[in-house]
RNA sequence: CGGGUUGUAGCGCAGCUUGGUUAGCGCGCAGCGUUCGGGACGCUGAGGUCGCGGGUUCGAAUCCCGCCAACCCGACCA
């Protein structure tokens, strides 16, 4: 048993970073590079963001928008031509200033986002009102000098969906940003398991240069959030700055309004801290790269028989469209297979050897319940589909009662700071920079949205008893 | 960038206090054999600039100085 401890990752409870670094790098989702910060995302761990990539990408698509690239470098007085955007990222941007064996005579940024040079190309692209709305994505990498790299969640270039969009007046531009929204949300539920919080970041956590953000806030085991993805409205600062403007109807050379929205591998950082438990990895099946793994036991001539039963079950998945994988590895026993693919997240696990075939049955186990049963040999590559999708909702059940249950109303100082301590806390504020500030030292809890829904109420802030600003409680938590 | 911890084989560690032959152990890896229903076992074997640089010494993984890196906790951030 002391052996099997020692093959153990460290508990959540016990020291929840050490248990995401192990678990990130035994279940081989990455590694890190040689560079601080950076990661390479392996196969298995690439296969997942693939996944959720594709599921996002078609969203973007079937919204109208179409995807493009620009390039990783950005003279550098392109970014200071809009004045808060520089101010935000200038402590993070990585410069080049040598090239070709020379000193650069202007320095190129690599791009921490691509406002600037999107909104230059935009700029040229533009010029009536039919050209309006202009919807462009790019799939790309971005650098940000990051102080505290974490894999996933945090690194110093990471990859990423960025939408531009530029459009005639702020109603529009206004409902785009809902557009992105709604499919980060559907895309968060329904293929992540990931329960959101949506609504507005306040002023001081709002994106350099936006004058709205909209986030979607998840909470992950050890009780701090994580800003999943986010969705901007710049109105005419970026417009402004690189002259995006258009002829209306009526002759009038007018800004356009312009938004911004991504969503990051930050994302799989998410699934990996909402789902996982001590065992490892917990993978909603819509993104796992191995829905079911079939490991087959046995030896010699049973093994023989075993494998072909396993393999015309695997044909009868793959014909239902479920990604199945057989374990005919042979130097390691069943066992350490069990383990090892729980480490790994996979949703179900069939277990098929000479017992199972004597009756005529296989052994589903499921790594969210733990539980075992058999099944009808016959019937169980049938079965499969509907147990994946009952596995999927229970993930976002059990994360859904998760977040509720770390979710508190506080209306007292004390009351707060046990709120945030393991979970949000849903308060009234004062909406004053000084105070978030305060409230951030004494806790390390920021502001992370004011959500949409939530009921109108007024009152006084729970952190300087000011009259409360927004009309209602909005969230704090501690955040990566 | 501040505070803390740690750098010895692919991974996890011992050895350092009190300097002294070929630097050990577990896991993993390779070969062979036996195994195979919850992390199998035996035998054999490969694998090391002891983080880097300097110093003290007849002799340094061990003592001294400097540097670097990683991780954790903060400040910054998707």
């Amino acid at each position: 048993m002391a052996k099997s401890n020692e093959r153990a990752i460290t508990p959540q409870s016990e020291d929840f970073s050490a248990w995401y670094n192990e678990l990130v790098l035994r279940a081989e989702l990455a590694d890190r590079g040689p560079v601080r910060g950076t990661m390479v995302m392996r196969p298995y761990g690439y296969r997942i963001w693939e996944l959720l990539q594709g599921e996002l990408d078609a969203r973007i698509k079937a919204t109208g928008h179409e995807n493009a690239y620009f390039p990783l470098f950005i003279p550098e007085s392109h970014l200071t031509r809009e004045a808060e955007h520089v101010e935000g990222f200038a402590p993070e941007l990585a410069v080049v200033t040598h090239a070709g064996g020379h000193e650069l005579e202007e320095p190129i940024v690599v791009r921490p986002t691509s406002e600037t040079i999107i909104g230059e190309m935009f700029a040229k692209w533009i010029s009536s009102y039919r050209d309006l709305p202009l919807l462009i994505n790019q799939w790309a990498n971005v650098v940000r000098w990051e102080l505290r790299p974490r894999l996933f969640l945090r690194t110093t270039e990471f990859l990423w969906q960025e939408g531009h969009t530029a459009h005639a007046d702020e109603a529009d531009a206004q409902r785009e940003t809902m557009v992105a929204t709604g499919f980060y949300e559907e895309v968060s539920r329904e293929i992540a398991a990931l329960p959101v919080v949506i609504g507005d970041k306040t002023a001081s956590e709002r994106f350099a240069g936006a004058k709205r953000t909209v986030s979607l806030e998840t909470l992950v085991r050890d009780g701090r959030a994580i800003q999943s993805a986010t969705s901007h409205y710049l109105g005419t600062n970026f417009a402004k700055a690189f002259e995006i403007n258009y002829t209306s109807a009526e002759g009038v050379e007018t800004l356009c309004h312009t938004t911004s929205w991504g969503m990051s591998t930050r994302m799989v950082g998410a699934v990996i801290m909402t789902h996982g438990d001590d065992k490892g990895l917990i993978l909603p099946p819509r993104l796992a790269p191995h829905q079911v793994v079939i490991v087959p036991i046995g030896r010699d001539s049973e093994l023989e028989a075993v494998l072909i039963r396993a393999n015309g079950l695997a044909e009868a998945l793959k014909e239902l469209g479920v990604r199945v994988r057989i374990d005919d590895r042979t130097t390691l026993s069943p066992g350490f297979k069990f383990n090892e693919w729980e480490l790994r997240g996979v949703p179900l696990r069939i277990e098929l050897g000479p017992r199972d075939l004597a009756a005529g049955v296989a052994t589903i186990a499921n790594r969210l319940s733990g539980e075992k049963e058999q099944l009808s040999i016959e019937d169980v590559a049938a079965e499969i589909p509907g147990r994946l999708d009952a596995f999927q909702s229970a993930l976002y059940a059990r994360a859904l009662s998760f977040r509720e249950e770390h979710t508190m109303s506080v209306d007292s100082r004390e009351a707060f700071d046990a709120a945030v301590a393991v979970g949000f806390a849903s308060a009234l504020h004062c909406g004053e920079r000084s105070c978030e500030e305060e409230i951030k030292e004494s806790t390390g809890a920021t502001t992370r949205c004011i959500p949409f829904e939530a009921p109108r109420e007024t009152g006084s802030c729970v952190a300087c008893g000011k009259p409360e600003h927004y009309g209602q409680r909005i969230l704090f938590a501690r955040a990566y």
